[in-house]
DNA sequence: GTTGCAGATATTGTATACAATTCTGTTCCG
DNA sequence: CGGAACAGAATTGTATACAATATCTGCAAC
């Protein structure tokens, strides 16, 4: 994290975006300005910027006079971010499969493979991004970067969402939807497309534990609002 | 502008939200940071937070070491705007026909009303916003916090458009579809809300004026990246 | 042993100082 | 007269100082 590298807000909110997305932070994680400021060489200036940044894509929240803490999304909002996502996705998918080149064709068997050979290594976090960022990249690749950049938040998200909420099953059933969504895209088949994508949404959130019991406030302060 | 009210970056991102979304600073319109700072009463700290915001939600446009500007989307984004609320908002008429109660069908029809007396008391800049309103509410009362962020910032962005690209017509189509609409509402079909809001929106892009002649590049500097 | 308070410590919130960059207007030269 | 070049002004970018608030520690009282 020490790079000599040049920090500015936009790239240290996308380095710890993808810590966030790779469980590296996990939801809960204190993000003090003063450790980030030094983790990175900077000062508080651009920190906060960058925590502000992630706030507004409710990645983190930010409280009054106690600082940025990573998200913990409620049962409630884990819903309505797939919700969103099945409004979105399943019909950028299906625009995605109509205008799919083969050098983008490409991209997302490279994306699969990657993800594959990240699973072998053991190497959870970054399977796991890579599975988020198959889907975003559908967006890209349908050409509409309003409802991408939804995406995107929302992927990022549903990240935490899985971090909180994920019952332990059959680890593979990810990969398996993307192949299944690759070879429509392979036919160009917009019709199929959207469909398996709905059906992966509606998966996904059967592969969740979102029973209103046990709500995650770790602490009881977080019971009883603050 | 000057209240003797305390400013924090939320509030002040929200006078000047709702100020571009009521057309009382267009497009390509300079918000200088001391300007603000001292319209505002504030300094520049608070200021540049509230256009970071701002800039989050696409509607004030960051130029490196140039400053912040009210956003001029092109027309490839004015159309992307339109697309993604034309997924995301019909499903979300439907969802909040079928959990209507009759005071929120009240205050729509306040929000109706308020609109009329905008319009005859000259204030269009008022009637706009309410009519934005009407499409954010309606997303409030389906319940979905997550897809009502994602509508709300289109709908601003939706003002900046109309700004930019709004072609002279009948000037009253607006309050006739949220009529029909509230019809749809006030039977509680889901199914009749949800094509009513689909053809509004169509409506809507149709009233625009975005072939590709003429694109906004006010200077020639826009015109050449910087 | 727990509760309550007080001071000390740490962290965030805001303002401001200074550096870096861009803009502007004038001068000088062709 | 037109244009390049420069100096000064204005504006933004970043760091830091200080204020406000929250948290922690220790001691005393019950």
């Amino acid at each position: 994290m020490t790079d000599p590298k040049l920090w500015t807000s936009e790239t240290v909110a996308a380095d710890l975006e993808r810590a966030v997305h790779e469980h590296r932070l996990p939801p809960g994680t204190k993000l003090g300005e003063d450790d980030l400021a030094e983790a990175y060489g900077i000062s508080r200036t651009i920190v906060r910027a960058a925590l502000l940044a992630l706030s507004h894509r409710h990645l983190v929240e930010l409280k009054r006079n106690r600082g940025a803490f990573v998200a913990q999304p409620s049962v409630r909002e884990a819903r309505e971010v797939f919700e969103a996502r099945s409004l979105l996705e399943p019909r950028t998918a299906r625009s995605a499969a109509e205008r799919m080149t083969d050098e983008e064709l490409d991209l997302l068997r490279a994306n699969i493979r990657d993800e594959h050979a990240a699973l072998d290594a053991g190497e959870y976090g970054r399977a796991l991004f890579l599975s988020g960022q198959f889907h975003v990249e559908i967006a890209r690749i349908a050409d509409q970067t309003t409802v991408e950049a939804f995406i995107s938040e929302l992927i990022s998200r549903s990240s935490l969402i899985i971090a909180l909420y994920w019952r332990r099953r059959a680890a593979l059933c990810e990969t398996q939807a993307h192949h299944a969504l690759l070879d429509a895209f392979a036919s160009r088949n917009g019709a199929l497309a959207e469909q398996l994508m709905k059906s992966h949404l509606l998966d996904l959130v059967a592969s969740l534990d979102l029973r209103n019991v046990s709500q995650p406030p770790t602490s009881l302060r977080e019971a009883l609002n603050r």
